[in-house]
DNA sequence: CCCAAGAATGTTTTT
DNA sequence: CATTCTTGGG
């Protein structure tokens, strides 16, 4: 008992030890609502005397799942055995093959990720007669995905545009295919768990009862259908543990929606209210600065937060002219502190808004040999090497799988094109065959329309699914990847596919680390093993022990921590995202998506920005420092780079001004802001000979672009230029031989 | 059916 | 720019 409530504070001991009924713990960053969660399944178990299998707890990853084992083990100083504990999609996962009976699925289904999820898109979409080149197929899926996620059935479809029209064409077929293929998409999992549980008495009474107590890790980000899982898994006995912070909610553009926080206390009036004050993550700079940010977010109700770790490092913002210059002062500044305050590489992350910014910090790691990691972007399962692979594996566990069969039917070539695919799709569908039986067919040197090489091709490969399958059933699941690697001639595809020497080794060492993966599943099937690979999410790959700098976007980030973290590419445009600008919603997530990444920071908190950003080929910008930043009082942070002082006093300005700036007369606000610059205002200034924007040349510093130039007096003006190389300087025209290279 | 060259197209965030 | 798709000659 002692040891399971040492180290809470009294508030979460009250949190982890509230008998039966349902509880909603609402607290900030940091104040240890996950450690609570951890505890809780622990006390249950040991001090309340739960039978551990009777206990369902949901967290926001596989990883935080992972680490909750450890954690409770530990407490309790056995292994954790029945405990159903998992994100949403693994715990329906699992759930939905212990139940396939009751469901339009055998347990061995397939979980299709985004490229098969297209792959069948298209294929409805060609099925259903639809444009697929006016109609983007990202979007119709991006529409069905919302439909499931509020749990509308492709018969319950309906929008009322002509692009919804489009959809709900699509949408059926999209569901018959994945059904006939024995897959199932992210949305389904959850869909059809909620379907089950709805529309199957004994299913729903007989899991009524055996989970009697539900707990729900970041509950802000749960989407409807996770909602309805909660509502329906909880009855009768009500024993739901919600834990959440309404200010972190990030994922609404993928179906969450914070306010299921407000919805738990409606569904369930008599929830005990539980509010966690102290954070034990960050210093107090850091909760001022992200207290700074999120306050400017309207519909919320504020949190008390506190923390004993007064003061602290002030937040550092950086100015640099491009993303290249970014990475490196990341990068040398992370080298410096570590060399000054011991800090290991990792306890350094860089957060970015978009996955693209990625690339410019790689870059500067590798020039300075920094060890780093990367989450997500193209991670390990999304090489095209180990696509294919994946896909025989699939193909072999699943004959009726047509996605993978029609990527991998003519991978390494093998003679088959479009044109015998589509033979071959023709006369399945005429037969009325599955596909795993048409394979069979021709296994077995039945007839089928395909002739010539095509054909002798088809029957090979139709034998070999059928003799792999054979050998993954007898269990040795390394040997069998071997033997497609060597019977398909594998290793001379990945020469041919790669454009370098170098290319084609990276290609076979991700074939060997799948082989190193495929021996940690001895033991298992190759089900198992495809299921569990089907749910790994990006963060989940993160291996706490390797010392690196962590890249990560600032999704990724919830629920991690870090003593030093920067977040880059603090721009307005980037973030807050230029695709939320019209969208109040939109904008109040981007805010929240700020502060979530300012509360991952334990130490010290640095926020960078560019001028010019490169996008495509092309270098964009001039860009303004993020508005969030304006949020920040001065005396939280270390120096104010020029760009963000001068955007501050001009704001300050126009607020000043604002109430006699009306809408007739822009242009007299306009001008009023440009004389607030001037040392002298005059009435009738000259204007300037250097121009916002301009390229220039400088014989020390290079060549450079102008932020802004102002008249100091009749002959003279002080120039502020962006150099490539020199940073940003305040140069007198007089007295700095600046060249204008082009207007 | 295959391949190479050129065209097109795309960047928000993800289980 | 960098990957994916289209096109046309072998
Ligand atoms: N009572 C406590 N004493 C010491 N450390 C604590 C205590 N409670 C929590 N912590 C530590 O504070 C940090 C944050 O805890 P935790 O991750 O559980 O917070 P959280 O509320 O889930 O955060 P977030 O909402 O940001 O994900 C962890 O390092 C945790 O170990």
């Amino acid at each position: 008992m002692t040891e399971l409530l040492a180290g809470l504070n009294p508030q979460q001991q009250e949190a982890v030890t509230t008998g039966d009924g349902p509880v909603l713990v609402l607290a900030g960053p940091g104040s240890g609502k996950t450690r609570v969660l951890t505890h809780r399944v622990a006390y249950l178990i040991r001090e309340v005397g739960v039978y551990p299998g009777s206990v369902m707890a949901v967290t926001f990853t596989n990883k935080a799942a992972n680490e909750m084992r450890s954690r409770v083990e530990s407490l309790l100083e056995s292994r954790l055995t029945g405990v159903q504990l998992g994100t949403f999609h693994a715990i329906c996962a699992r759930l939905l093959r212990r139940e396939s009976q009751h469901t339009p699925y055998t347990a061995d289904f397939l979980i299709y990720d985004r490229d098969d999820q297209l792959a069948v898109i298209k294929q409805a979409m060609a099925e259903a007669e639809v444009n697929s080149s006016k109609m983007r197929p990202g979007r119709v899926l991006g529409a069905i995905s919302a439909a499931k996620n509020e749990l509308i059935t492709p018969e319950k479809f309906s929008a009322p545009t002509y692009f919804g029209e489009v959809v709900k064409r699509v949408y059926p077929r999209y569901q018959e295919i994945l059904v006939a293929n024995n897959a199932l998409d992210f949305d389904d999992l959850l869909m059809q768990m909620v379907f089950l549980l709805q529309n199957n008495d004994e299913v729903r009474e007989r899991y009524q009862r055996y989970y009697e107590y539900l707990l729900v890790d970041e509950f802000q980000d749960t989407n409807m259908a996770q909602y309805q899982l909660v509502l329906l898994l909880s009855k009768p006995q009500n024993n739901v543990f919600a834990v959440g912070d309404e200010d972190q909610g990030i994922y609404a553009f993928r179906g969450a929606d914070y306010r299921n926080v407000m919805h738990f206390r409606r569904d369930f009036p008599d929830a005990k209210v539980i509010l966690l004050e102290q954070n034990y993550r960050s210093t107090q700079v850091v909760l001022d600065v992200a207290r700074a940010v999120i306050s400017k977010n309207t519909q919320r109700t504020p949190k008390a937060l506190f923390t004993e770790r007064g003061g602290g490092v002030r937040v550092t913002l950086y100015e640099a002219y491009d993303e290249r210059e970014e990475g490196t002062f990341i990068v040398e500044r992370i080298e410096d502190l570590r060399r000054e305050h011991g800090y290991d590489y990792k306890d350094f992350a860089v957060m970015y808004r978009t996955n693209a910014q990625s690339r410019a910090i790689e870059d500067a790691c590798v020039a300075m040999n920094l060890p780093y990691r990367l989450v997500g972007g193209v991670g390990f399962y999304k090489r095209r090497e180990i696509k294919d692979l994946l896909a025989y594996l699939r193909l072999i566990n699943n004959a009726n799988d047509t996605v993978s069969f029609t990527r991998i039917v003519n991978v390494p070539k093998r003679g088959i094109g479009k044109k015998s695919i589509a033979d071959f799709r023709k006369w399945v569908a005429k037969n009325n065959f599955t596909q795993e039986l048409a394979l069979s067919v021709i296994a077995e040197g039945g007839e089928f329309p395909l002739s010539g090489k095509a054909a002798r091709s088809m029957t090979e490969f139709t034998k070999n699914i059928f003799a792999w399958r054979k050998q993954a059933d007898d269990g040795d699941l390394t040997l069998l990847l071997d033997d497609i690697v060597a019977r398909t001639g594998f290793n001379l595809y990945l020469h041919d596919i790669s454009d370098s020497e170098n290319q084609t080794i990276e290609r076979s060492e991700n074939v060997r680390e799948l082989r190193g993966l495929l021996k940690e599943y001895e033991g298992e099937t190759l089900g198992e093993f495809l299921a569990e690979i089907a749910l790994v999410a990006d963060v989940d790959e993160i291996d706490d022990n390797d010392d690196k700098v962590t890249l990560l976007t600032l999704h990724s980030a919830k629920g991690l921590e870090f003593p030093v973290v920067f977040i880059s590419g603090v721009e307005d445009g980037l973030l807050p995202h230029i695709r939320s600008f019209d969208d109040s919603e939109g904008m109040a997530e981007e805010r929240r998506l700020m502060y979530v990444g300012v509360t991952r920071a334990m130490d010290e908190l640095y926020l960078s920005y560019t001028f010019r950003r490169a996008m495509y080929n092309a270098t964009g910008g001039p860009n303004e420092p993020s508005r969030f930043l304006e949020d920040i009082p001065a005396h939280l942070t270390k120096d104010i780079p020029p760009m963000l002082a001068q955007k501050q006093n001009q704001r300050a300005f126009a607020d000043e001004i604002s109430w006699e700036t009306d809408w007739d007369a822009p242009r007299l606000g306009q001008r009023m802001r440009d004389d607030a610059h001037a040392a002298t205002p005059k009435p009738e200034p000259k204007p300037t000979l250097f121009k916002s924007n301009q390229r220039v040349y400088h014989g020390i510093f290079g060549e450079g672009i102008v932020i802004e130039s102002k008249r100091v007096d009749d002959d003279d003006e002080e120039v502020v230029v962006s150099f490539a190389e020199g940073g940003i300087k305040r140069l007198m025209a007089s007295f700095a031989k600046l060249t204008i290279l082009d207007g």
